[in-house]
DNA sequence: CAGACATTGTGATATTCAGCACAATCATTC
DNA sequence: GAATGATTGTGCTGAATATCACAATGTCTG
């Protein structure tokens, strides 16, 4: 309802939320019930009407959600109303893959450099890109005003990027590397990890 | 402590916990305890030892845990002590990353089939693998008796495709396409989308 | 080999999160 | 314009999850 530090959970599923209210746009739909959303989001209604609760009253009773009007809400709410500016470190095999991503190209996220330890690969260019030496790291991050980066480097040197980066003043860092990084509380982590991923799936087998 | 239907928060973070003494295991160490893994894992003493309490006493009194042992049991326990074969859907540039990534060339996980509908791509090669045409399906998952399968094709077909696979009796699916599958309870699913895990950080900058 | 010390495993407790149920409210119909 | 039907927002309740605290049990030292 009001600035009482919201769950977690709450902030990924509203990313399902307007992943589901994207797609419902796009069928030319204007207004969807609760019901509806967690449907396709796949959790129950009194669960998507009180997650958006936490952050305002979106909805019509007896109608439901404008579709359109909640979409706006929920990039405000998520701060996805505006462009962030990306650093992406390890020009390796999967660097070139995000490099690019559609979503990187295009999207509202934008990777503005890349970063390599390697001097081999520095000065070559991946995409339209050219890669930059870990030593340009804090000017480049200061000079852009950048907040979040990519992390796609080898475990063993996951932890010490990350201490660079964190001490250039990176707040947000999404990891692909399959160690758990050790940072102050107010920078924020995520990692992806298909192997975990699998690894987690294959219990239920 | 039996088969009481362990938390699925807890399945993933012995996947954490398993990473973890992996790299003490590099660094020479033979025993841990709650408190070491915990913080490299970023979890508490207590959590580490509840999780691990669930499925025995892996532990010694004084001591902690022996590294190799657990290694082991933690493996048993997700059934990651013997090779899975999946299949790849979506021959686009994330599955040609797929492919050629390490741990999918040299690990347990082993993609044994690749799959894409569109017939110019069809009977191309992608790694050492030939890329087959979505017919096959049924017939390469009965005969491989592939149970997991990775889903990296456009949002806009994931749906559809995710429903073939149940149809061919796969059970565990990792998709990259960010939307979210409807599918029988039985069957699990995880989602890994960069674009939804950035979303979810700029909420806290 | 006895005493000091460290660490586990777990019952009890606290906290967080999800589901329920219904009053409040609005569109729509007749 | 009143009655009907649908849907929201939310207090309450219950379930799930995390934390605490300590007895039990082992190691290690002198």
């Amino acid at each position: 309802m009001t600035q009482t530090s919201v769950p977690d959970v709450v902030i990924r599923r509203l990313t399902t939320y307007l992943q589901t209210l994207k797609h419902m746009a796009q069928r030319g739909e204007h207004v969807a019930s609760s019901t509806e959303i967690g449907r396709w989001a796949g959790v129950s209604p009194a669960q998507v009407r009180k997650d958006l609760s936490h952050f305002g009253e979106f909805g019509r009773q007896g109608l439901g959600y404008e579709i359109g009007f909640l979409c706006t809400q929920i990039e405000r709410i998520l701060k996805i109303d505006q462009d962030w500016r990306l650093i992406l470190v390890g020009a390796g095999a999967l660097g070139h893959a995000l490099m690019n991503y559609g979503a990187f190209v295009t999207g509202r996220f934008q990777i503005v450099a890349v970063f390599d330890s390697d001097p081999a690969k520095v000065n070559t260019r991946v995409g339209q890109r050219e890669i930059l030496p870990m030593e340009r790291l804090a000017e480049i991050i200061a000079e852009r005003h950048v907040e979040i980066a990519i992390l796609a480097v080898p475990a063993t040197a996951a932890q010490h990027v990350a201490d660079q980066l964190v001490a250039c003043g990176v707040r947000s860092i999404l990891s692909y590397a399959p160690i758990t990084l050790n940072t102050p509380r107010d920078v924020h982590v995520r990692y992806i990890d298909p192997v975990a991923s699998l690894q987690t799936m294959t219990y239920y087998l």
